[in-house]
RNA sequence: GGGGGCGUAGUUCAGCUGGUUAGAACGCCGGCCUGUCACGCCGGAGGUCGCGGGUUCGAGUCCCGUCGCUCCCGCCA
């Protein structure tokens, strides 16, 4: 027996006057107490079934015990809806299945969310997932998904990357985030940690002579969870032996082109700009700059070093955003709240209205030249932040994104690509007291600090870059060091003792001793291109059994107890009884 | 760890300054309906107002605490 002969959205025309049998669920029922219509659905679509009593009195009584969600399995005739019966807003608008026979291949209980409500609680939608998800947003976002992830392996295979895998029970991850923890029941007493990235593991495998390679990969975090943020990511990791950073840009490029043209038709524009990082934090305020608008940081720095006004005056740094709107004092209220969440200690500016007039409680300190300096076209509004240049970008970065969606100058529409490079090498860890790695310990200085990053870790700079999509870092990669002695002084300024570089990095240094080539590599967050891809606020949209923001799982109750007995055989006991 | 928002029928929400029996829409149940596609019409059931305490003659509404969800900061090499 065939259970159907097509799915739902593709019957057409064409297959008028055929005897075809669909199956699907119950997306409605309109019953007319004799003519009965069910509109059945798959993920290709809906397709009207109609059950005529005087054609089959047996299926239209069935039809009525119908209801949302059920399995139906219906036999019939396509036939052409009369003209005033088609309906233009489905793709099988011009045809339905006059039905014969109809069988219920499963019933529904009544459903605990309505599939076509928008806004319905996230716990109650993860709970019931698998009904969530025949929703066709959802059914879309996967699809979609699929289509990245296939895409990718074909970009990648084309260009001569090998996909290998790498374990998932690995060791703990110092200098990174929190680590997943597995205890060992064979060695106990001892952990695995779940990779936090495939990092070195590739790295290994260039060294071990598979000179391109990559892989889709799982990476855990057990950090606190955010729209954007999740514990359990699919990253795609590459690596490549004898590194050129054109190539590898271009690679990805390709990749991300293939994956926009594949999945929505659209064809990005190639090569995607460059910015140095000490750039974008100038021009945007952020290290991931959003640029499907325009406006961008200006500074005024020098111009105001001799300011009368003394914030001016006494800042290591003033920087401005001029905004076409000339702003209300409570818009302006408001925007300085927006400012001081931001740390910003106030937020100073000039209103120059319609009439071309100066409204500011700073203008009478500024001298004629300075004003001259800042004066714009009527209706505009000049705010600045005056700071050290990190509290100035941490202010003005996230203004700026506030203000374009506000002022609704971002063009949903568009596509903004930029890579991000020569990040800073290390970091100050305040409460460590030392410093850390920006992107991680094994990115390579640029050659400009390959002789000094240790002399002066604040400045140095790294061979790092990222891939920023929509305002979202996407991908990020490094070349790494291949050569042990180097690898073993970046360790000494992340204050790594020689003991604990051999206790924690030791294979990577040996391997690094026995003939690794230069190599270098990139790693994609599926899930958050997944999220600029469908233009989704969340990544939960796009994953099929996300956890939620306290890192359970509503649907399954993970994480739960386990048995005593299993405790014992791992050598675990808990302290208290958690409840 | 910190801050903001939310929590009222199955769902999405309304409920003004405290005041009769807590409402609407959708869903659900029953009835009618042969061209609907958000079908329509008639009728009905359905609520520990997250939980605990307090103020009050009286609390969905005010106060305190607590729990849950969500957004953000910290954190996330």
């Amino acid at each position: 027996m065939r259970w159907r002969d097509l799915m739902c959205g593709e019957v057409r025309p064409e297959h008028v006057g055929e005897r075809l049998t669909l199956a699907g669920w119950t997306d409605s029922r309109r019953d007319h107490g004799g003519l009965v219509f069910v509109d059945l659905r798959d993920k290709t679509g809906i397709c009207q079934l109609v059950l005529n009593p005087e054609r089959s009195p047996e299926a239209a009584k069935t039809a009525h015990g119908v209801r949302n969600e059920f399995v139906l399995r219906a036999e019939g005739e396509v036939v052409r809806r009369a003209p005033e019966a088609v309906n233009p807003n489905i793709p099988t608008g011009e045809v339905e299945l006059q039905v014969d026979a109809l069988e219920i291949l499963a019933a529904s209980t009544t459903l605990p969310f309505q599939l076509d409500e928008e806004g319905v609680d996230e716990t109650l939608r993860l709970r019931y997932r698998w009904l969530d998800l025949r929703r066709p947003k959802m059914q879309r976002n996967l699809a979609l998904r699929a289509l990245m992830v296939s895409t990718i392996r074909r970009v990648m295979e084309e260009a001569g990357f090998m996909e290998i895998e790498t374990p998932i029970l690995f060791k703990p991850t110092p200098e990174g985030a929190r680590d997943f923890v597995v205890p060992s029941r064979l060695q106990p007493g001892r952990f695995f940690a779940l990779p936090q990235s495939p990092q070195i593991l590739k790295q290994l495998l260039v060294i071990a002579g598979f000179d391109r390679s990559y892989q889709i990969a799982r990476c855990f975090r057990d950090e606190d969870l955010r729209a954007d943020r999740v514990q359990e990511i699919t990253q795609l990791d590459v690596e490549m032996a004898f590194p050129d950073r054109d190539f590898l840009f271009d690679l990805m490029e390709g990749m991300v082109q293939a994956v926009w043209r594949d999945a929505l038709g659209v064809e990005l524009e190639a090569p995607f700009p460059r910015l140095t990082w000490e750039e974008t934090e100038r021009r945007f305020g952020t290290d991931k700059p959003d640029l499907r608008f325009d406006l961008e940081i200006e500074d005024a720095t020098e111009a105001t070093r001799g300011s009368q006004f003394g914030v001016f005056a006494n800042s290591p740094c003033v920087r401005f955003l001029r905004v076409p709107q000339a702003y209300s004092r409570a818009d302006l209220d408001r925007l300085e709240a927006f400012a001081k969440e931001w740390g910003a200690k106030g937020l100073a500016y000039l209103v120059f209205d319609e009439e071309g007039e100066v409204r500011s409680p700073i203008a009478k300190f500024l001298s004629e030249d300075e004003l001259e300096l800042f004066r714009r076209e009527p209706g505009t509004t000049v705010l600045f932040a005056a700071d050290e240049p990190a509290q100035v970008s941490r202010v003005l970065g996230p203004l700026r994104l506030h203000l374009g969606r506000e002022l609704g100058l971002v063009d949903a529409n568009a596509w903004s690509w930029v890579w991000v490079t020569d990040f800073p090498m290390f970091e100050w860890k305040e409460e460590e007291g030392r410093w850390g790695a920006v992107h991680h310990p094994f990115t390579r200085p640029t050659p400009d600090w390959e002789e000094g990053f240790d002399q002066d870790p604040a400045n140095a700079r790294a061979y790092a870059y990222d891939l920023i999509g929509n305002g979202n870092e996407l991908g990020g990669g490094s070349f790494r060091m291949h050569e042990a002695g180097l690898q073993a002084r970046v360790f000494d300024v992340l204050q790594l003792t020689p003991e604990e570089q051999r206790l924690k990095f030791g294979f990577l240094l040996d391997a690094l001793a026995m003939g690794a080539p230069p190599h270098g590599g990139i790693a994609f967050g599926i899930d958050r291109m997944m999220m600029v891809l469908a233009r989704e606020p969340n990544l939960r949209d796009v994953i099929a059994f996300p956890k939620n923001q306290a890192g359970a799982d509503p649907m399954s109750g993970a994480p739960s107890e386990i048995e005593q007995e299993q405790l014992r055989e791992l050598g675990i006991q808990l302290r208290r009884k958690l409840d």
